[in-house]
DNA sequence: CCTGGTTGTTACTTGCGGTAACATCAGTCT
DNA sequence: AGACTGATGTTACCGCAAGTAACAACCAGG
């Protein structure tokens, strides 16, 4: 049986893919998600047919990439929606969560919502909007699944929680995001200010005086 | 005085610049995001560098050509913020504007959350997140302008309003680009949901039996 | 007639993603 | 030992897209 060396050569083809996965890291890291594949052989010592083969084309790499970051965010998300004593103290967390992970790792963060698509991406056409990061899926799909196992949310608690999993994750993007390039307010009253929202704070303001209402 | 000439160019030159712009159109609708400027130029029965004098870069005719769309997206949703009677019926009909919007020209929407930014594209290093689409910032910060001239929300409206303002649009686009690939729900339901959600019912909800809370 | 500006062209450079063909070295099978 | 396998690595190339000269033609006004 050869196993013995086809498993040492499988773990040393393994490190390899890390080694190369890490020098990638650092590439797009330093240079932005359009970084050449020519730039990251470069940083790796090595040239680039040999990145082809560990991963396929550049969404491979960029793929495998993704998701060691996304692992470890979606990581800390649920560990800090297991936190805290009431819900409003567990949403905060992770609101904090995300938006510590962004602030600290902007590039990072770019990166991970920027995939840089293939040129020649499969199907054309009538496709709908696929572009967006599958990270972002990924954090309402996950949401959604929390919601609907913790939450008593009547007949529809499928359908409600998957819509509530993805609204509140883009409510948390999009204002994360404009947060990140802006930084008009402390990450604590951004925080504080989205769970009003989420607390249905905009349904129970007043009209302004004299404004046509909202 | 050659203003009379003058002028006559510059119309012309206008009218010609609309004509390439409606050329582009056809041909981003057809062949999506990534079409070529070969492509385009061809469409419009031209070549190359005609475009590049009317509009610099690519980048260039991009932004051009998103901002035809954008401005008339932003109309419609202004629109629907003046409807109906009651604030529920107000921002279901803003939801309900979008998403009719998305669904039925995804193309045109999936051209506007992703302009296609130039490869070269300025400064580079930690430049934070800005990477997102103008047309999101856009909404948030026109949503934001509305909250904080009809609503009364004490001390800190500004920066409640354009909080709430990016931070709605994002639930916004992310439930909608969810829905828009997978449909598991009617825009009807979608919208009731999405109201629901800003209306504190996430807040109002009870825990689930034998669950860890939420 | 000639000069200046606009419209258009062809032909080029540069840089990217991706691939083919070839060389090499390590351990395995007989 | 010597042939076989399979991974690592190379150079050199293809195709294509963005962007840029450099040149040709037209059409005003002096």
């Amino acid at each position: 049986m050869d196993t013995g060396q086809r498993q040492g050569q499988r773990t040393a083809t393994e490190r390899r893919r890390k080694e190369l996965l890490e020098a990638a890291d650092r590439v797009v890291l330093r240079d932005g998600p359009e970084a050449s594949m020519n730039a990251i052989a470069a940083e790796a010592g090595i040239t680039k047919p040999i990145l082809y083969r560990h991963f396929g084309d550049k969404s491979g790499l960029y793929r495998a990439l993704a998701q060691r970051h996304t692992d470890a965010l979606l990581a800390s998300l649920r560990a800090a929606l297991d936190s805290g004593n009431d819900r409003r103290d567990r949403v905060e967390a992770t609101l904090h969560a995300y938006l510590a992970a962004i602030e600290t790792r902007p590039q990072v963060y770019r990166f991970l919502m920027h995939p840089a698509e293939a040129p020649g991406d499969g199907e054309k056409g009538f496709d709908g909007g696929r572009h967006s990061s599958s990270l972002l899926r990924r954090m309402g799909e996950d949401l959604a699944e929390v919601i609907a196992e913790r939450l008593d949310l009547g007949p529809q608690s499928q359908e409600l929680a998957r819509v509530w999993g993805h609204g509140i994750v883009g409510m948390m993007h999009a204002a994360g995001d404009w947060w990140l390039s802006e930084r008009p307010v402390s990450r604590d009253q951004l925080v504080s200010h989205l769970a009003d929202l989420l607390w249905g704070r905009l349904a129970a303001a007043g009209d302004r005086a004299g404004s046509p209402g909202l």
